[in-house]
DNA sequence: TATAAACCTGAAGTAATATTGAGGTTGAGG
DNA sequence: CCTCAACCTCAATATTACTTCAGGTTTATA
C-alpha cells in the first residue's frame, strides 16, 4: 500500500483506485462494464489503471454530485480520448454542459421553494390562486372542462 | 366521468382521482399500499376516496419535487389525521420542514456550482487549490499520509 | 340484459446504481 | 514453497418508485 520510490508512474491495481478515488472497488468494476473507465490486464488478469483514471472517476464523481445520470456521464466521456488524460478543453467542454443542466436543476428547485414559502405562509388550503395548486388545476382542465374545478368551499 | 348536479360532494372514484390528481390509478394503488393515501370500499370492493385525498396526493406530489423520499413523505403525513383534510398548520409544519430540506439542496448545489465555475475558467486540470479537487485529496489523505498525494507533474 | 369499461388482487417487471456472494485464481511476503 | 490478501467472473440482491400483466369481478350504459 505504500509507495516506494521508482513506483510513482507504476500502473494501478484496483485497491489502489479505491483507496485513492474514494469509490469501492465493486464500483470500479461497475464503472468498467458500463464504459465510464478502462482498464488493461496484467499477464494474470488482473486490472491495471494509469493514473488517467483517477481524473476521469472524479470528474464521474463531480458529474452525479450535479445530478447527472451515469448514462450521461458515459455519453459525455466516451467523447474524450481513450487513453490519454482529458485536456483542459475537454474538461471544460464537458463541464460546461453539465453546469448549464445544474443551473437549471437549481433554478427550477429556487422556483419551487418560493412557492413553497408564498403557501407555507398562506396555509394553502383555502388559496385558489396558489401558485402550487396551479398545476395540478391545469391537469383537472384535461377533462370535460373548467367544470371540472371544484366549486365548492375550500377543501377540495 | 361528467359532473352531475348533486353529485359534487360524492365520493370518488379511483379513475376520478387518477384524472383530478395527474396520478395514474397503479400509483394510486401503491401510494396506498405505502400507507400514503387511505380510501374505503363500496360494497363491491371498488375504492371510494373522500375528496381530501386530491390535497393529499397534491402534497405528496410537491414534496417529491423537493425531492424527498417517499418514505419521509409517509412518515410526515402518518402525523396528520387520517379522516380529516390537512389543515393550515399541519401543512405548515410539513411544508416548513420540506423547505429546510429544500434550502439544504439548494445550498449545496449552489456551491457545486460555484466550485464547478471555477473549475471551467481554471481547466481543472493542474490546479492543485481547486475546491472540486480538495474532498478527492481528502479521501486520498486517509491512506499512508500526505506522501501519498501526487507529486507528479501535472495530471493524476 | 348484455356488453364494455372500469375496477380488483397479487405477482412480476423496469430502470438506475450499486453491493454482496459464491466459487475459483493470482501475487506478495515470510 | 506456502499462505493469505487481493483479485477474477457471473449471478443475485437491494432500493426507490412505479408500471404491467394475468385472471377475475363490478358497474354503467345502450
Amino acid at each position: 500500500m505504500t509507495i516506494k520510490p521508482g513506483e510513482r508512474h507504476r500502473q494501478l491495481t484496483v485497491g489502489e483506485v479505491a483507496a485513492r478515488s474514494g469509490v469501492a472497488v465493486s464500483t470500479l468494476h461497475f464503472y468498467e462494464s458500463k464504459g465510464l473507465i478502462h482498464s488493461e490486464r496484467n499477464r494474470g488478469n488482473q486490472r491495471r489503471y494509469s493514473r488517467e483514471v483517477l481524473r476521469r472517476v472524479a470528474i464521474i464523481k463531480v458529474a452525479q454530485r450535479t445530478g447527472i445520470p451515469l448514462a450521461s456521464i458515459a455519453d459525455a466521456l466516451s467523447t474524450l480520448p481513450q487513453e490519454r488524460a482529458p485536456t483542459s478543453a475537454d474538461w471544460r467542454r464537458l463541464s460546461a454542459g453539465w453546469k448549464a443542466d445544474l443551473d437549471d436543476r437549481i433554478n427550477k428547485l429556487i422556483g419551487l421553494r418560493d412557492q413553497l414559502n408564498c403557501c407555507i405562509g398562506c396555509g394553502c388550503l383555502s388559496m385558489q390562486e396558489c401558485p402550487l395548486r396551479n398545476p395540478w388545476d391545469e391537469l383537472s382542465e384535461q377533462g370535460p372542462g373548467p367544470r371540472l374545478l371544484d366549486p365548492s368551499p375550500a377543501i377540495d
